[in-house]
DNA sequence: CGAGAACGTTCCCAAATACGAACAAAGTTC
DNA sequence: GAACTTTGTTCGTATTTGGGAACGTTCTCG
């Protein structure tokens, strides 16, 4: 691992396609200006330049910008080249249709969990979710199955300062936290208890393809949905599933 | 439009994540130097900046580099935010429901057709298709829709010099190929005679929700598959769908 | 197991980029 | 509709980046 000789231009022309791909509405140059404190001159060079291959788009009236089409090739193939997603897309098609919920595959990036692929609830009442989308990892049950198996060390590192409250249920105390994580580790799987949104509790189980794990297997229920049972029943087909990959996957192909 | 100044290195990181975006395998940073022509000592500091930001991963074993774990959203963010791609995936479901055979939404970009969306055949033969990737426009039936409503002064720009062959049955010959656009305009729609692929067929429309259109949607069928009604019955559906389209979209929302 | 090739990394100067300020064009307010 | 605000664009120079060559390390092959 070499010395931190960042490319200046490089990282902040990385910056504005991240920010452009999560906003919801296109972008002038001079809110790209503010938001990513970037001059208007040096802005200007780097959104010609990634015009120009297509990364983003500008409306020539408006004179807004947005994510564009060269982009789409590029996310693609992330989950095309990696055997683990590759190979769960069966296990998560029979995992949908048995518990008829929406089901994720996750993995831990940082402090956050990133959805890799999903397959959506038949049912109308539905989670919110994004592919590549980033969330806390410790207000998610994916989040906390893999959190769970972390050497102690390592947790630290991956938890955020401080842990923000996204719901009235957040955990945000430390030390609950680790009680929960400890809880997980014992049972064998996590539960989210509307922590991360209002109205979901969701069930997962870390797939352990490494060590640690770094993947997690999750299904997402709204509580209105929830009956006695349905924990058990929905943790014991997110372990077969689980099984499943393991059985297909040897490990990450490099 | 501003003046041509585009920032290098910033061109130069966009071919990279481009290049492994396309790479069956992991590159290393010789393989990459080479292909990119880029000294290794850029390469260097461009590559320690991709992995700094999380677009590439590094195998620390191998030395070798991948796309990474922030391409996926980007990609995904674009199909997301595009209104024309959001409306047609019910209807994209239903045309492969009615078909059974693979169907595509594909835009034109500069002399390529990109796959925006895709459903697959049900039946095991299938063709090899990827979201984002790109296809010569003149060879697919998706491009030649699009192409034959473009005015003659623009065609000449969004076709290469020369037409390279695919299969036996690629049209290389501007005469022939200008008579084909015509054929296509005149009856509505498009043939791909295993031109792209040897041994696949495809029909496809324009869909006009701009003008000129930039967008078309297609059947890609086997040819073993192919019966005498098939085109009639697959077209027919296809101009449906079409309409369908046109009908929950209002235009591009910038 | 030893020689040779290939690879990744570091260094420093030539070449590029970044940015403040100034300008022009468009949009907003009263 | 005029003054004001805001936006996108251009320019020249201080600063950063790029690249040839050289270094140490790891593979490769006989």
């Amino acid at each position: 691992m070499p010395g931190s000789k960042v490319v200046r231009s490089v990282d902040r022309a990385l910056e504005i396609v991240e920010l452009l791909a999560r906003s919801e509405r296109p972008q002038t140059l001079a809110e790209l200006s503010h938001t990513l404190d970037i001059p208007k001159s040096t802005l200007h060079a780097l959104l010609w330049t990634l015009t120009g291959r297509g990364w983003i788009e500008s409306d020539e009236a408006s004179g807004r910008f947005r994510i564009g089409l060269h982009a789409l090739l590029v996310g693609r193939s992330y989950v095309e080249s990696d055997s683990l997603i590759a190979m769960s897309g069966a296990v998560l098609d029979q995992l949908a249709a048995e518990t008829g919920e929406t089901v994720h595959i996750g993995r831990l990036d940082g402090t956050s969990i990133v959805y890799l692929d999903k397959r959506e609830s038949v049912h109308p009442l539905r989670l919110f979710s994004a592919i590549g989308r980033h969330l806390p990892a410790f207000t998610t049950a994916l989040g906390k199955s893999i959190l769970a198996e972390l050497p102690e060390d390592q947790l630290e590192a991956q938890l955020p300062q401080p842990l923000t409250r996204l719901t009235p249920h957040t955990i945000t105390d430390l030390g609950a936290l680790r009680a929960d994580l400890a809880l997980t580790r014992e049972r064998g799987y996590a539960v989210d208890n509307e922590e991360n949104s209002e109205g979901i509790k969701g069930f997962a189980v870390a797939l352990r393809t490494s060590e640690p794990p770094h993947d997690a297997l999750s299904c997402a229920i709204p509580v209105a949905r929830i009956h006695d049972d349905t924990e058990e029943t929905v943790v014991a087909r997110l372990r077969e599933a689980a099984d499943r990959i393991r059985g297909r996957v040897s490990s990450r192909a490099f």
